[in-house]
DNA sequence: CAGTGAGCGAGCTTCCGCTTGACTT
């Protein structure tokens, strides 16, 4: 039996401590918090100072047996969770949970998971910290506080199930606010001017030496651009300067959290909770270290290894050992950055997605112990003669590659206006040049970008709100909320007007563009909409951008012992307890009602709102002899910018198409999109073919058969009370409205009823088993 | 599975931050 036990918050560390330490210790883990407030009611006393009433979840009553168990076995205990705030919360919830003496309980903390570190730490063991531990008390019973009493305020005025809170409200806020300065904003237009050069030693067959350069300045209107290429046709151009810069780039600090999300959303099309549950994979095979951290720190370990590797792999040149400070707000830093466990390990074997998500650890972690990149950047400048505008050209040549050798970080710039910085053929001051060609493209302003999850992640980060460990799960309670989605907007065409100049002539031509195409990005739908109003118009202080980051400042006080946490919460409830009670007062539900205008014939008010089941258009105010008529808005509507005719076009579904057998088909748009119901069955149309506003007999029809071929393949054997049918997973028994599986090696067609009743019942005994 | 929007009332929903598994139609 071994005499000392340490504690660690997660099992994958435990394994690999427990390595390090030997015989004489075991390690065990406490799967993270093992206590939290009551789930049942708001579980804090408030008239007594807000008490908190703990209690052990069920989910780890079984944790908390296993820990008791080998508590009661060792004669010394040392905990090591993570030194942070909330770290410091779980060694106080340990000590008071297993019934040891904080007196005497080692508290230990390491940095990095080295045999050297972590005998240091064990042999400076202090106890825990209570002020660092009140100082989470205060975090969690605010959290607590704000939650469990704005969410039950929404139930009752806009609709139930709903939910704020100190980080999701503001984050549907950053996404509500950000839509409407999207739905404000004018695309203005201006003429972009771009020429190519030759020079006098210009070959004609290749276009090595052609030199790409853009007017200083954008035109306002396309005849201001017609009369500079007009000025252009008879135009002398010549070198004015040449100016030759020399530079550095720098390579980016290693992955946190928030940043490995970021380029894994850009360079590998994940989302932040793919790019987790990877991690996740990677780290429980001992491949990464931790994935949920906010420090850019590697420790001295990495560093000497990334060195060497790099050293080996590229030469010494190539080599700079850098420290990076992390800059984030309110970082705890209990964590390395996330880096390769083994550096030298340049590829992993693993799923498809483990080894690009580790390719790009590798390669981010490598080039931040790398050299800068030296650069030279050239800027010519061309006169024309007849124009005071100018024409620039830059180029830009890497004279070491350093770093970018192996990695550069890409950036969010979607618009496409990617610069391409190339060589530039060598000229003179003088020298003169001609145009091969000269164009005005007609550009639009575009309005500031939609957020997608990682980029919302970054925003959160920088205001400090949120933590590594609840990014992904904030993204995915505002989806589920129903107050954002996710999804791809096609955009709209918009005609883009050219004129090029060629040969002494200008000839016009024109381009169509996607505008507002969007992919994976979050669209703010009406509920998130509303809620976001009431919580401004009631609780501005909750959702306000420096709420989370004045806070931080006081927990900070507590945990220097500067400021008492019970007062700290009474100062706080004082204030915000008021507007809660004085937001229920109010008597009216805000359901986000627009009055649009009236209707062009019965002129009857028409008007959108938040109805039980989702957004509705209603004809009527209901208040007359005549029931109000209502439609639903379609997913792609909002309440807010909605028009009185698209709300009327609305009211033509459902539609009658036509007769087929004798029975009547139906056209409209349901909660699983377009589709054309005929003798009670629904047959849904076919995206980007169909539609169901114009939809014909004939073309209804069809789907309608293809829809009973379909069926009639679908249906293995009719067996009456069961039948065997083809589905996704492979074929499988249905009985009434259950399904299930067909154990392997048995013949799906030769099945008998009763062979069928067996499996039903031996899957029903396996699901009560579990 | 694809419509529903009268009103009442019982019973339910909900926070943030630590950690992993259990899910299969």
């Amino acid at each position: 039996m071994s005499s000392n036990l340490v504690i660690v918050e997660s099992p994958a560390k435990a394994r690999t401590i427990e390595k390090l330490l030997g015989k004489d210790f075991s390690v065990v883990s406490s799967f993270g918090h093992i206590r939290d407030l009551s789930k049942k009611n708001l579980g804090i006393n408030i008239d007594k100072g807000f008490t908190p009433e703990y209690e052990v979840p069920a989910e780890k009553q079984k944790v908390v047996a296993a820990l008791k168990k080998a508590v009661s076995g060792s004669n010394e205990v040392w905990i090591a969770s993570d030194e942070d705030r909330e770290g410091e919360a779980i060694a106080w919830h340990l000590s008071v949970v297993l019934g040891l003496d904080p007196e005497k309980t080692k508290r230990i903390v390491f940095h990095e998971i080295t045999k050297e570190a972590i005998s240091n730490a064990i042999m400076h063991p202090r106890q825990v910290d209570m002020n660092l531990v009140n100082a989470q008390q205060a975090r969690r019973i605010l959290d607590r506080l704000v939650g469990f009493e704005i969410s039950p305020v929404l139930w009752k005025k806009v609709q139930p199930s709903l939910s704020a809170g100190r980080v999701q409200s503001v984050a549907v806020r950053l996404l509500v606010e950000r839509e409407r300065e999207i739905i404000g904003f004018k695309p203005e237009s201006s003429f972009r001017v771009t020429a190519s050069f030759r020079t006098q030693q210009s070959n004609q067959e290749t276009n090595l030496d052609i030199i790409n350069a853009e007017a200083g300045k954008r035109f306002r209107s396309e005849k201001e651009a017609l009369a500079f290429l007009e000025v252009c046709k008879e135009a002398i151009f010549q070198v004015a300067g040449i100016s030759v810069k020399p530079g550095t780039k720098s390579p980016a600090p290693p992955f946190t959290t928030s940043t490995l999300q970021q380029e894994a959303y850009r360079k590998l099309g994940f989302s932040v909770a793919q790019t987790m549950s990877v991690a996740q994979r990677l780290y429980e095979a001992g491949k990464i270290t931790y994935m949920r951290t906010d420090s850019t720190n590697l420790s001295k370990l990495a560093l000497s290894l990334a060195h060497k590797e790099i050293v080996k792999e590229f030469g010494e040149e190539y080599s700079k050992t850098r420290q990076y400070k992390t800059r984030t707000r309110g970082a705890q830093e209990a964590h390395e950055a996330i880096r390769p466990t083994y550096p030298d390990k340049h590829e992993i074997t693993g799923t498809q997605q483990e080894k690009r998500l580790y390719d790009l650890i590798w390669k981010r972690t490598i080039a931040s112990q790398m050299a800068d990149a030296v650069i030279e950047k050239t800027t010519i400048n061309i006169d024309a003669s007849g124009s005071e505008t100018k024409f620039t050209a830059t180029g830009e040549v890497i004279k070491f590659d350093g770093f970018l050798r192996v990695y550069s970080e890409s950036t969010d710039n979607e618009n496409g206006s990617e610069d391409e910085k190339t060589l530039i053929p060598r000229v003179s001051q003088g020298d003169e040049l001609w145009y091969e060609s000269v164009t005005a493209t007609e550009k639009f302003t575009t309005p500031p970008p939609r957020y997608n999850e990682a980029s919302l992640v970054r925003k959160l980060e920088e205001l400090g709100i949120g933590r590594p460990s609840t990014y992904a799960p904030t993204i995915s309670t505002i989806q589920n909320r129903g107050y954002v989605v996710r999804e791809d907007r096609p955009g709209e065409k918009r005609e883009i007007r050219i004129h090029v100049l060629q040969k002494g002539r200008i000839k016009p031509s024109a381009k169509t563009e996607m505008a507002g195409r969007e992919k994976a990005k979050l669209f703010p739908k009406d509920i998130g909409m509303i809620v976001n109003d009431f919580l401004a118009e009631n609780f501005s202080e909750i959702i306000d951008y420096h709420f989370t980051a004045d806070l931080e400042k006081k927990f900070d006080d507590i945990a220097d012992g500067k400021l008492s946490w019970n007062r700290m919460l009474e100062e706080f409830y004082s204030g915000f307890h008021p507007t809660v009670e004085e937001s229920l007062t109010k008597r009216e539900k805000k359901t986000g009602e627009r009055i649009l205008g009236s209707h062009p014939e019965t002129g009857e008010q028409v008007s959108v709102k938040m109805g039980r089941y989702g957004p509705i258009v209603q004809i009527g105010e209901g208040n007359g002899e005549k029931k109000p008529k209502y439609a639903s808005l379609l997913k792609t509507q909002l309440i807010e910018t909605i028009t009185l005719e698209e709300a009327l076009h609305l009211f033509s579904l459902p539609r009658q198409v036509g007769e087929f057998r004798g029975k009547e088909i139906v056209a409209g748009i349901g909660r699983f999109g377009p589709f054309v119901r005929h003798d009670g069955k629904f047959y849904s149309l076919k995206k980007g073919i169909d539609d169901p506003y114009t939809v014909t007999t004939e073309r209804a029809i069809e789907l309608i058969c293809e829809k009973e071929e379909s069926d009639k393949q679908k249906v293995i054997s009719d067996l009456g009370e069961y039948k065997v049918l083809n589905g996704r997973y492979g074929p499988y028994i249905s009985s009434g409205k259950e399904n299930y599986k067909i154990p392997k090696g048995t013949d799906p067609a030769s099945l008998t009823s009763a062979d069928c009743e067996r499996i039903i019942e031996e899957s029903k005994s396996k699901k009560k088993k579990k």
